[in-house]
RNA sequence: GGGCCGGUAGCUCAGUUGGUUAGAGCACACGCUUGAUAAGCGUGGGGUCGGAGGUUCAAAUCCUCCUCGGCCCA
């Protein structure tokens, strides 16, 4: 006999959604759309009035295509606003890009080397709009690529710190540091290239093989604790003779051995382990008849390292209160001064003497090591590489010409040759190693201290900052912003302690970077950024501090933007209450962190975007800006303000590859955003960036990409389940909460939970908890459990059925809930999905958390599901050993018996739906002395319509009761 | 070299103040279903918690050292 094919009069799922998402093709459709309902103007429109939430874009660099740590921080930025906009707040978002500095310099110099042109040629006005120019092509292309990602924001008014008005600003901020005294030109040694007299960036520099002239070169010790050393000659080595005229001490290693040991008439002190090598020097004078001399003099017996002519040995440490005097001490003035012994932690025995002479003018280790000791660089070469011929003491040098020249350095200069005369020259010989050059010219570049201006972090020390007649340029402080009393470097730590740090460990790492930092050194030798606009007096060397004179600046810039600092412009900067020609203008421009540390002023406070407000809620960047952006901002803010520009901080980790290792260009192991895009779509891109722990370094890879995309499609299953459940659901279906059975009930408990759980997440800012809370919920309660227990209801319940209708109304509530809680992750395919059931229904973004209500919340109700869903389990295990033999397929063709001893369980069991429960052909519950459960063949015909195995089963029709009345209507 | 941070199944993540046999999802294997079907459901295997010491009745958790990796400095 046959039987009618009934599926036609069961109500399966439909819906056109596609279970196939098609996102690299279908999100730029979507992304058309928000651009031409101008999405995030009606957002802006629907949230006015509400409580804001201001998260300040921190800018990336206006240079090259963004790299997949843009694209995942700007997600996690864009989870945050999407995500507080969805709790009704008014999240304004306006991106910004960091446009100066040196790298975009070098690239257009790079131009400049491919069309044979000179910088140095060009006008700088027109260098920097070339500069300004590239900036702008790069802030279009990564616009682009940020829009592309879905992240929202006022794409069509970023701020720029380019921007004429945003110029202005840092100009402001700065004269608020000098009009409050916190301000001062200090020195530091640079690279520094003689031939084009400025200062170059360590990558500006290579290295190249040359061959300078060694020197050994004796110092008369004058005084020490130690006295077998008086009268005895310390000798240094270095291979950069030109230095020698800028002495001012001897450094030694504490921890170093030394050993003096009679050389001809001399004593000389060296360290001990390099006794012989120095030795193997002496007496090796370039062609000089002097080195002859020397030689002969010397005893065969100490050229070994012969004990017997030892006359001291000791440590370093030793040598603390130990005097010397320079060579050329006779030409007196600068030479005349004693050159104390100093303690290095930098001298080693690889090379030299162990001894090594220090010119704080043209060493890093030696500008500090002296500046420690109070010893301060004397700028005897000028920007040329010509020594200074407006103080006696280097004149004696004049004409000599550039300190690289090989002319003055070699065994025969005026160096040489006056060591020689003073019986200091101990050895004079070429030398070959590598030297850093001039990438541009190829010339060799020395160290040079040139002035800096700098931001004190310790304002009560900046009278110890000056040095000896450069006239540290430090005003009286009108009135400090700063907290009363307190040093920047004070109000900063004050302000970290008021500013949340998510995660918490944030906030040790950027206190103790503040704590420990040096004051900040602002100014840069370069053309393409923002002038430091301060006017210096010629005679007293204090920087000028009008107000009107700096508001005229700041008009200035305002109109021309940076431009606007030039010489001609002087005068009329000054008006008529100074004199031009009585000041320096600073050429200087401002380091590029200062304009970033300015973004709060220009962008939050400056009232050219209405909708933002000052402090910030939120900064969020990655681990790295704790020396960078963070801190910049806070510096700024504090030394001007007072506080910090934000109340909170998250930091997220940087994206490795999927080995866990830093992702390079060289390794070639990056993942490029545009090829995700083309692959997989942002939506997989948003939920890799949701589930990783980004406050952690977190990895990326083909195999998790995979993983994710697995997870997203199983969120889209769910949502195409859901509108085709959802087929022609009517208001009139709606059942209310109470009257609906104990799943559906069980279903809105769930929700209540999440709804706490969520918000605390989203205020923690824990997407990942986020997603995987919902992920969970997915794929436990809903897909593999309720969808599955349902099935048969929606299916073959009769369309006005009052638990389809229950189920379906929940189905209901779970898609608004749904959509919405994802919307901010799944941006694309939130509005897919809420088009695909409300076309009319405008943009999904542009709802609120969706309306859960605390009082579904059911812990008694959720305890008797959690028992049941236990017994569920312990049944399919045992059905799964009859699958496994055969006796049944599909869990619909078993029957169940189980026996209870405990009256309560009895109870609860007998009261509920199990055969529906667990989707078997029949469950019988029986109080009895034992426990047990056992598992058979439900033995029951099969009904043709909705598959279940039942007695009431009809041979003739083939349908159970109820479908016969279903399908009879 | 220094400061800070991290290492839990193949992958992404949970693991409260130390306290049963370390969990989840995905992936994988096997099976069911063929009316969510390039989907859904079930069962299962898989971890010496980076390594070695130590404290403790008890350590993924606390301490020390090592190792690998990351950020920032030098």
């Amino acid at each position: 006999m046959t039987l009618p094919d009934y599926r036609a009069t069961v109500f399966l799922p439909r819906t056109n959604f596609p279970m196939k998402a098609g996102l690299p093709e279908k999100e730029p459709r979507i992304l058309a759309k928000w651009q031409a309902d101008d999405a995030y103007g009606q957002l802006r429109a629907a949230r006015r009035g509400r409580e804001k939430f201001i998260l300040h874009d921190g800018p990336p660099y206006a240079n090259g295509d963004i790299h997949i740590g843009h694209a995942m921080q700007k997600t996690l930025k864009d989870l945050v606003i999407r995500t507080q906009s969805l709790l009704g707040k008014d999240v304004p978002f306006v991106p910004g890009w960091d446009c100066h500095g040196l790298p975009i310099e070098w690239k257009v110099e790079e131009e400049y080397r491919k069309h044979k042109r000179n910088k140095d040629e060009v006008p700088v006005a027109e260098f920097r709009a070339e500069c300004r120019a590239y900036a702008q092509k790069w802030v279009d292309v990564q616009r682009e690529q940020f829009k592309r990602l879905g992240i929202g924001g006022e794409w069509d008014k970023p701020y720029l710190t380019m921007d004429f008005s945003s110029e202005a600003v840092i100009v402001t901020e700065l004269l608020k540091f000098a009009a409050s005294g916190q301000l001062y030109r200090g020195a530091k040694p640079v690279m520094w290239s003689p031939v084009e007299k400025t200062a170059l960036a360590e990558a500006e520099v290579e290295y190249a093989d040359i061959v300078s002239t060694q020197i050994d070169v004796g110092f008369e010790i004058v005084a020490s604790s130690v006295a077998a050393l008086v009268g005895a000659v310390a000798v240094i080595w270095t291979t950069t003779p030109w230095t020698i005229p800028v002495n001012q001490a001897l450094a030694y290693g504490p921890e170093i051995e030394y050993v003096l040991i009679a050389f001809g008439e001399q004593r000389v002190l060296v360290a001990a382990a390099l006794q012989a090598a120095a030795f193997s020097r002496f007496g090796v004078v370039g062609d000089a008849t002097g080195g002859a001399e020397l030689a002969a003099t010397l005893d065969p017996g100490l050229r070994r390292d012969d004990e017997g002519g030892v006359i001291w040995r000791g440590l370093g440490a030793e040598l603390a209160a130990t005097v010397a005097r320079h060579p050329l001490h006779h030409l007196g003035g600068f030479f005349a001064r004693p050159r104390p012994f100093l303690a290095g932690d930098f001298v080693t025995t690889d090379a030299g003497t162990g001894l090594v002479h220090m010119a704080p003018d043209h060493g890093e280790d030696d500008f500090i090591l002296c500046k420690a000791h109070g010893i301060e660089p004397v700028f005897a070469v000028e920007g040329d590489g010509t020594y200074r011929t407006d103080r006696p003491d280097w004149l004696w040098l004049l004409g000599m010409g550039n300190v690289i020249s090989d002319k003055l350095n070699n065994p025969q200069g005026a160096i040489c040759s006056a060591l020689r005369d003073a019986g200091a020259l101990l050895a004079a010989s070429p030398y070959a190693h590598s030297y850093p050059h001039s990438w541009r010219s190829k010339k060799k570049v020395i160290f040079r201290c040139t002035p800096q201006w700098f931001i004190p972090m310790d304002a009560r020390s900046i009278a110890e900052q000056r040095w000896e007649s450069e006239g540290g340029a430090v005003n009286d402080a009108e009135d400090s912003p700063m907290r009363e009393g307190l040093t920047l470097r004070e109000t900063a730590v004050a302000a970290i302690a008021d500013t949340r740090f998510i995660p918490e460990k944030g906030r040790n790492r950027l206190g103790s970077m503040v704590a420990g930092r040096p004051d900040w050194v602002i100014s840069r030798q370069r053309a393409w950024g923002v002038p430091i606009t301060l006017f210096v007096d010629r005679k007293s060397g204090a920087y000028l501090n009008d107000a009107a004179v700096n508001a005229r600046i700041v008009a200035a810039v305002a109109e021309r933007g940076v431009d606007a600092w030039t010489e001609e412009a002087a005068q009329g900067l000054l008006g008529n209450d100074y004199n031009a020609a009585d000041y320096e203008r600073v050429t200087d421009i401002l380091d590029v962190w200062f304009d970033s540390g300015c973004t709060h002023a220009f962008v939050l406070e400056s009232g050219r975007w209405p909708d933002l407000s000052w402090p910030a809620d939120l900064y969020l960047e990655g681990s790295d800006q704790h020396r960078g952006w963070f801190q910049s901002s806070l510096l700024e803010s504090c030394g001007t303000r007072g506080r910090a520009p934000y109340k909170a901080v998250l930091t997220h980790g940087m994206t490795l590859d999927a080995k866990g290792f830093k992702q390079s260009k060289s390794l070639g192991n990056t993942t490029d955003p545009a090829i995700l895009m083309k692959d997989y779509g942002a939506d997989i891109v948003r939920l890799w960036t949701a589930t990783s722990d980004t406050t952690e370094d977190h990895r990326i890879g083909d195999e998790i990409l995979k993983g994710v995309a697995d997870q997203y499609r199983k969120l889209r299953n769910t949502f195409r389940y859901l509108l085709g459940a959802l087929d022609g659901f009517d208001e009139a279906e709606r059942v209310a909460a109470a009257e609906m059975p104990e799943l559906e009930r069980w279903v809105l408990h769930r929700l209540a939970e999440l709804d706490v759980e969520l918000r605390a997440r989203v205020g923690d800012f824990d997407f990942s908890g986020y997603v995987t809370a919902i992920s969970t919920f997915v794929n436990n309660d809903l897909s593999a459990f309720v969808f599955d227990v349902r099935k048969d209801s929606l299916y073959c319940d009769a369309a006005g059925d009052a638990k389809r209708r229950a189920y379906r109304t929940v189905l209901d509530t779970l898609f608004h809930v749904l959509t919405r809680w994802l919307a901010p992750v799944l941006v694309f395919t939130g509005e897919e999905v809420w088009g695909t059931r409300f076309p009319e229904g405008g943009s999904v973004h542009l709802l609120e958390w969706p309306a859960v209500e605390a009082g579904w919340r059911d812990e008694a109700l959720a305890g008797r599901i959690a028992r049941l869903r236990v017994v569920r389990d312990d049944v399919y295990l045992r059905l799964e050993a009859l699958r496994r033999d055969k006796t049944i397929g599909s869990f619909l063709e078993a029957g169940v018996d189980i026996e209870v001893a405990d009256e309560d369980l009895f109870v609860e069991l007998s009261t509920a739906d199990l055969a529906e429960m667990l989707i078997v052909g029949r469950v019988t519950v029986r109080k009895s002395g034992s426990v047990g459960v056992s598992v058979g063949p439900v033995g029951d015909e099969k009904c043709a319509r909705c598959w279940r195995h039942l007695p009431d089963v009809v041979v003739e029709t083939g349908l159970c009761g109820r479908c016969a009345s279903v399908v009879n209507g």
